[in-house]
DNA sequence: GTTTGTGAAGGATTTCACAGCA
DNA sequence: TGCTGTGAAATCCTTCACAAAC
């Protein structure tokens, strides 16, 4: 899966070239889908049907796959498993990952324990806290190691994902820590705008944000005017 | 939002017009970091001390702002108890929400204890499963009431807010039971693509997702070469 | 007949740059 | 002087529409 598919047949036209960000971020959304074809016997799906799965025009997974290569072919869509396969191998996800948690309160024991995870190739290797009293305690089949390690520990573990959970107050010096260990991708849980160079990438998980979000578009109800619920 | 704001004063630009959906995404981070502005003791703050927080330009601070209203003062910058005031009204927060939560399995129950929702005044005040086994029994310091009695406990509570927590297979019902009982927001934990009518806002949570699009940005790492981990 | 891949058009969002105000 | 608010410009993203392929 490294580099050496310079096999293009000479019609491809921008074999892997430069996508936008937003068409990155929807490409696993497509995997998905097509999981689910997949699951459901499908061999061929066209742009339409994934379009109508994803509430989303079938013109703008035409134009979003065309960013990696021609997988389709006419008159007939794609072919549900091929597909799959090259986006996941676009993706990097035909590989393992390893990533580091750091912090072992109760938001990241409920990550350590989430079984999403393993199945997609992601695995926590290792869990940090900066809390004397759990380092060296076992967390799942992890020891808890002091944050100070994390360098070492990324180095020889191979990990190249951050996870942060810890509170508000202590994530920008975890972020800081994780930089410095060469870490170039987060998943953060914490509540903060993090402080990171171009170079890394962070997503964040806010479930309060995402509620935040949509309230405002929550008319202020008809039955609520004198209704006493505060 | 009906179509009666007829009585602009003379100066007002756009009183609260349609701003663009990515906007009112943004406004919770302001919220967010004029909190911490504010819990830091600043009494005024510029478009260019948010935008360094926020790693975005002041001009797209300004222009988000100004959707909603004229918050500033030239040469001072932004109030910033007002300008969070302000925003949380413009977005509904300064109200509680009601919730439901749909699955109470491990995932259901770590949002049930979830911690970060009441500060914000999201409150889950109703908890549903299909599981007859857990119907009836408590979680937390609600009972696992059964699935058809969305509609009813949505108008009893005056819930708002629906919060899908059930396994992908299950997952489409629930929205339907949602839509059906008239809510308008979901917050959707399952990683499945939701089918809902326009007007209905779901926002999802997924963890997986975000690590997914994080790894096409990761270079095939030097040290793993010929590293053994998969 | 069906559906892809893609230039071109259209629309949306971001950034620029500066007048106006404190 | 310092900073906002905002039209205009620039950029980015989506949709259209159709030739080409099956």
């Amino acid at each position: 899966m490294t580099t050496d598919f310079t096999s293009d047949p000479p019609d491809v036209p921008r074999p892997s070239a430069n996508a936008p960000e937003v068409v990155v971020q929807r490409l696993p959304l497509y995997v998905r889908v097509l999981a689910q074809f997949d699951a459901a016997g499908s061999e061929m799906v066209s742009s339409e049907q994934l379009g109508a799965q994803l509430q989303m025009t079938p013109a703008q997974i035409r134009k979003d796959l065309s960013y990696f290569g021609r997988f389709g072919k006419q008159g007939r869509g794609y072919n549900v498993k091929r597909l799959a396969i090259e986006l996941r191998s676009i993706l990097g996800l035909d590989r393992q990952w390893n990533a580091a948690l750091v912090g072992v309160g109760r938001l990241g024991r409920a990550i350590i324990a989430y079984p999403g995870f393993r199945p997609e190739g992601f695995y926590v290797v290792a869990a940090f806290d900066i809390d004397p009293s759990v380092i060296g305690s076992a967390v799942g089949d992890l020891t808890v190691r002091p944050i100070d390690q994390i360098k070492k520990t990324v180095d020889e573990l191979g990990i190249r994902i951050g996870i942060v959970a810890v509170p508000a107050g202590n994530a920008q010096s975890v972020f800081d820590a994780l930089v410095e260990a060469g870490i170039k991708a987060i998943l953060n849980y914490a509540p903060v705008a993090p402080q990171v160079p171009l170079d890394v990438k962070v997503r964040g998980v806010d479930p309060v944000l995402a509620l935040q979000s949509m309230t405002y578009f929550l008319k202020p109800h008809a039955t609520e005017e004198s209704a006493a619920n505060g």
